[in-house]
DNA sequence: CGGGAAATATAACCGAAGTTAATGCGACGA
DNA sequence: TCGTCGCATTAACTTCGGTTATATTTCCCG
């Protein structure tokens, strides 16, 4: 009876079989959506809570001037937009990247659910925390962090989730990303984008093509992007 | 028995005068620190959560080449860091830039408030969404805007916060920020705020001196942001 | 299998912001 | 009252990443 979702959660609280098999039904409502689907648009008010069981989604808001900034990219297990319907109107726009399997869970049954069990309060909570420190390190490497050292990061983050839930080798993960989304999520133009992948790739850190990441030296990597995992509060892999 | 939190709070959602009470009586503890004070450093185990009831903090973290970037800045009334005891280890630290008073809420009594009274959770809930939107608000600046719409675009994020809690006039605030510490917010370096600050005050913008924001052309310096208020959430004007 | 659109790759040039360094100016304590 | 320390200011030079333009490759989809 698990899904992605209940698995991810599970590392944030100590779930009863009865606890995964509530929320495990609260997302039996599945819709298989196409590449580019717009699961919220910003100035939507927002009504369920999306969840990604399959696939790539990111979030992003557009700029007057045309340009886009990807703020989070949500993987399989990961809420899209934790609201539980306290706001309005949302202030960003949510769209999937590739074809994808979402869960849309009625906004009275994430209340219910809220109320109702506190383990899965506590794990809602969590996910809450996780998502802030994302965006926190994102912050971090707008602001301070080199072309190159903002990629590293990204291909770290992006590693490392993907590992969690059980989707990466010891060295590779698969990785559906243009340059172009790439640069709209690190802030940088495409053509930058290009220059430093092709510096990483010269210099045998790291491979990305066909959709796939292959990190060919681990540390190096971690290295170039100062990377420090603790932000994402991993305990699944170990819990596991 | 109001005070800067419950202020707050209050325009999240409605609270009746009891929970007003029980809110202002849970951060009865209230310590006066001064400028500079760590209220919470990186690695800490997160115990007591931080409420400011007067004066500047801010959210940081460090990098490893020495360079800091800041996160947010904590205004009266704001939460430092509402984990709710849920973290092992703070991803970052807390330090105040005046001297402040910062009111000391034990976890257990967090957590008894949020499980007893539902108005206060939901208050809770919409206050960490309004910090999360700053924070996404936040990257959109860092990625996409220049030096000088991204510190107009922080200014007014300043502006209205401290409007919306009655600590400024129509056209200036009080803002002590040093020109470094503006530089670790938005990610770039003292000299070139001040190159950036220079020129808006050449062509009448604004001006920031001595402590204090004062907000000339407010049209003006909103477009040059592309700022958008909405994502502040700020029912507080409204409804009072 | 072949044509067309999208994605990647590269090059030449430009400009915004970083770097380094020197100077000015208060505020505050001795 | 003076010295000092932190902050603001300015200048000269450098560099990282943006811009524009043009291949080239990949990958759909008929």
């Amino acid at each position: 009876m698990s899904n992605a979702f209940t698995d991810r959660l599970s590392g944030y609280a100590p779930l009863s079989d009865a606890d995964v098999a509530l929320l495990a039904d609260a997302c039996r409502n599945v819709r298989d959506v196409p590449a580019g689907h717009h699961m919220i648009r910003e100035g939507d008010s927002p009504d369920p809570v999306f969840v990604m069981l399959d696939g790539w989604a990111c979030g992003y808001k557009m700029l007057p001037d045309g340009g886009r900034q990807i703020l989070a990219f949500m993987l399989p297990g990961d809420f899209c937009d934790i609201h539980i319907a306290v706001l309005k109107e949302m202030d960003h726009s949510i769209v999937t990247i590739t074809p994808a399997k979402v869960a849309t869970l009625p906004r009275k049954q994430m209340e219910a659910l809220v109320e109702a069990k506190s383990n899965i309060t506590h794990a809602f909570w969590w996910s809450q925390l996780v998502d802030q420190g994302v965006l926190r390190a994102w912050i971090v490497s707008m602001g301070r962090r080199t072309a190159e050292e903002r990629i590293a990061h990204l291909m770290c983050e992006l590693y490392i989730r993907m590992r969690n839930i059980g989707l990466a080798t010891h060295d590779q993960c698969e990785l559906p990303l243009t340059q172009l989304v790439l640069a709209d999520a690190v802030g940088l133009t495409p053509v930058h984008v290009n220059r430093v992948l092709k510096g990483l790739r010269l210099n045998k850190v790291m491979e990305l093509s066909s959709g796939a990441l292959k990190i060919i030296d681990p540390v190096r990597l971690a290295e170039i992007a100062g990377f420090d995992g603790n932000y994402l509060h991993s305990r699944l892999i170990k819990v596991a």
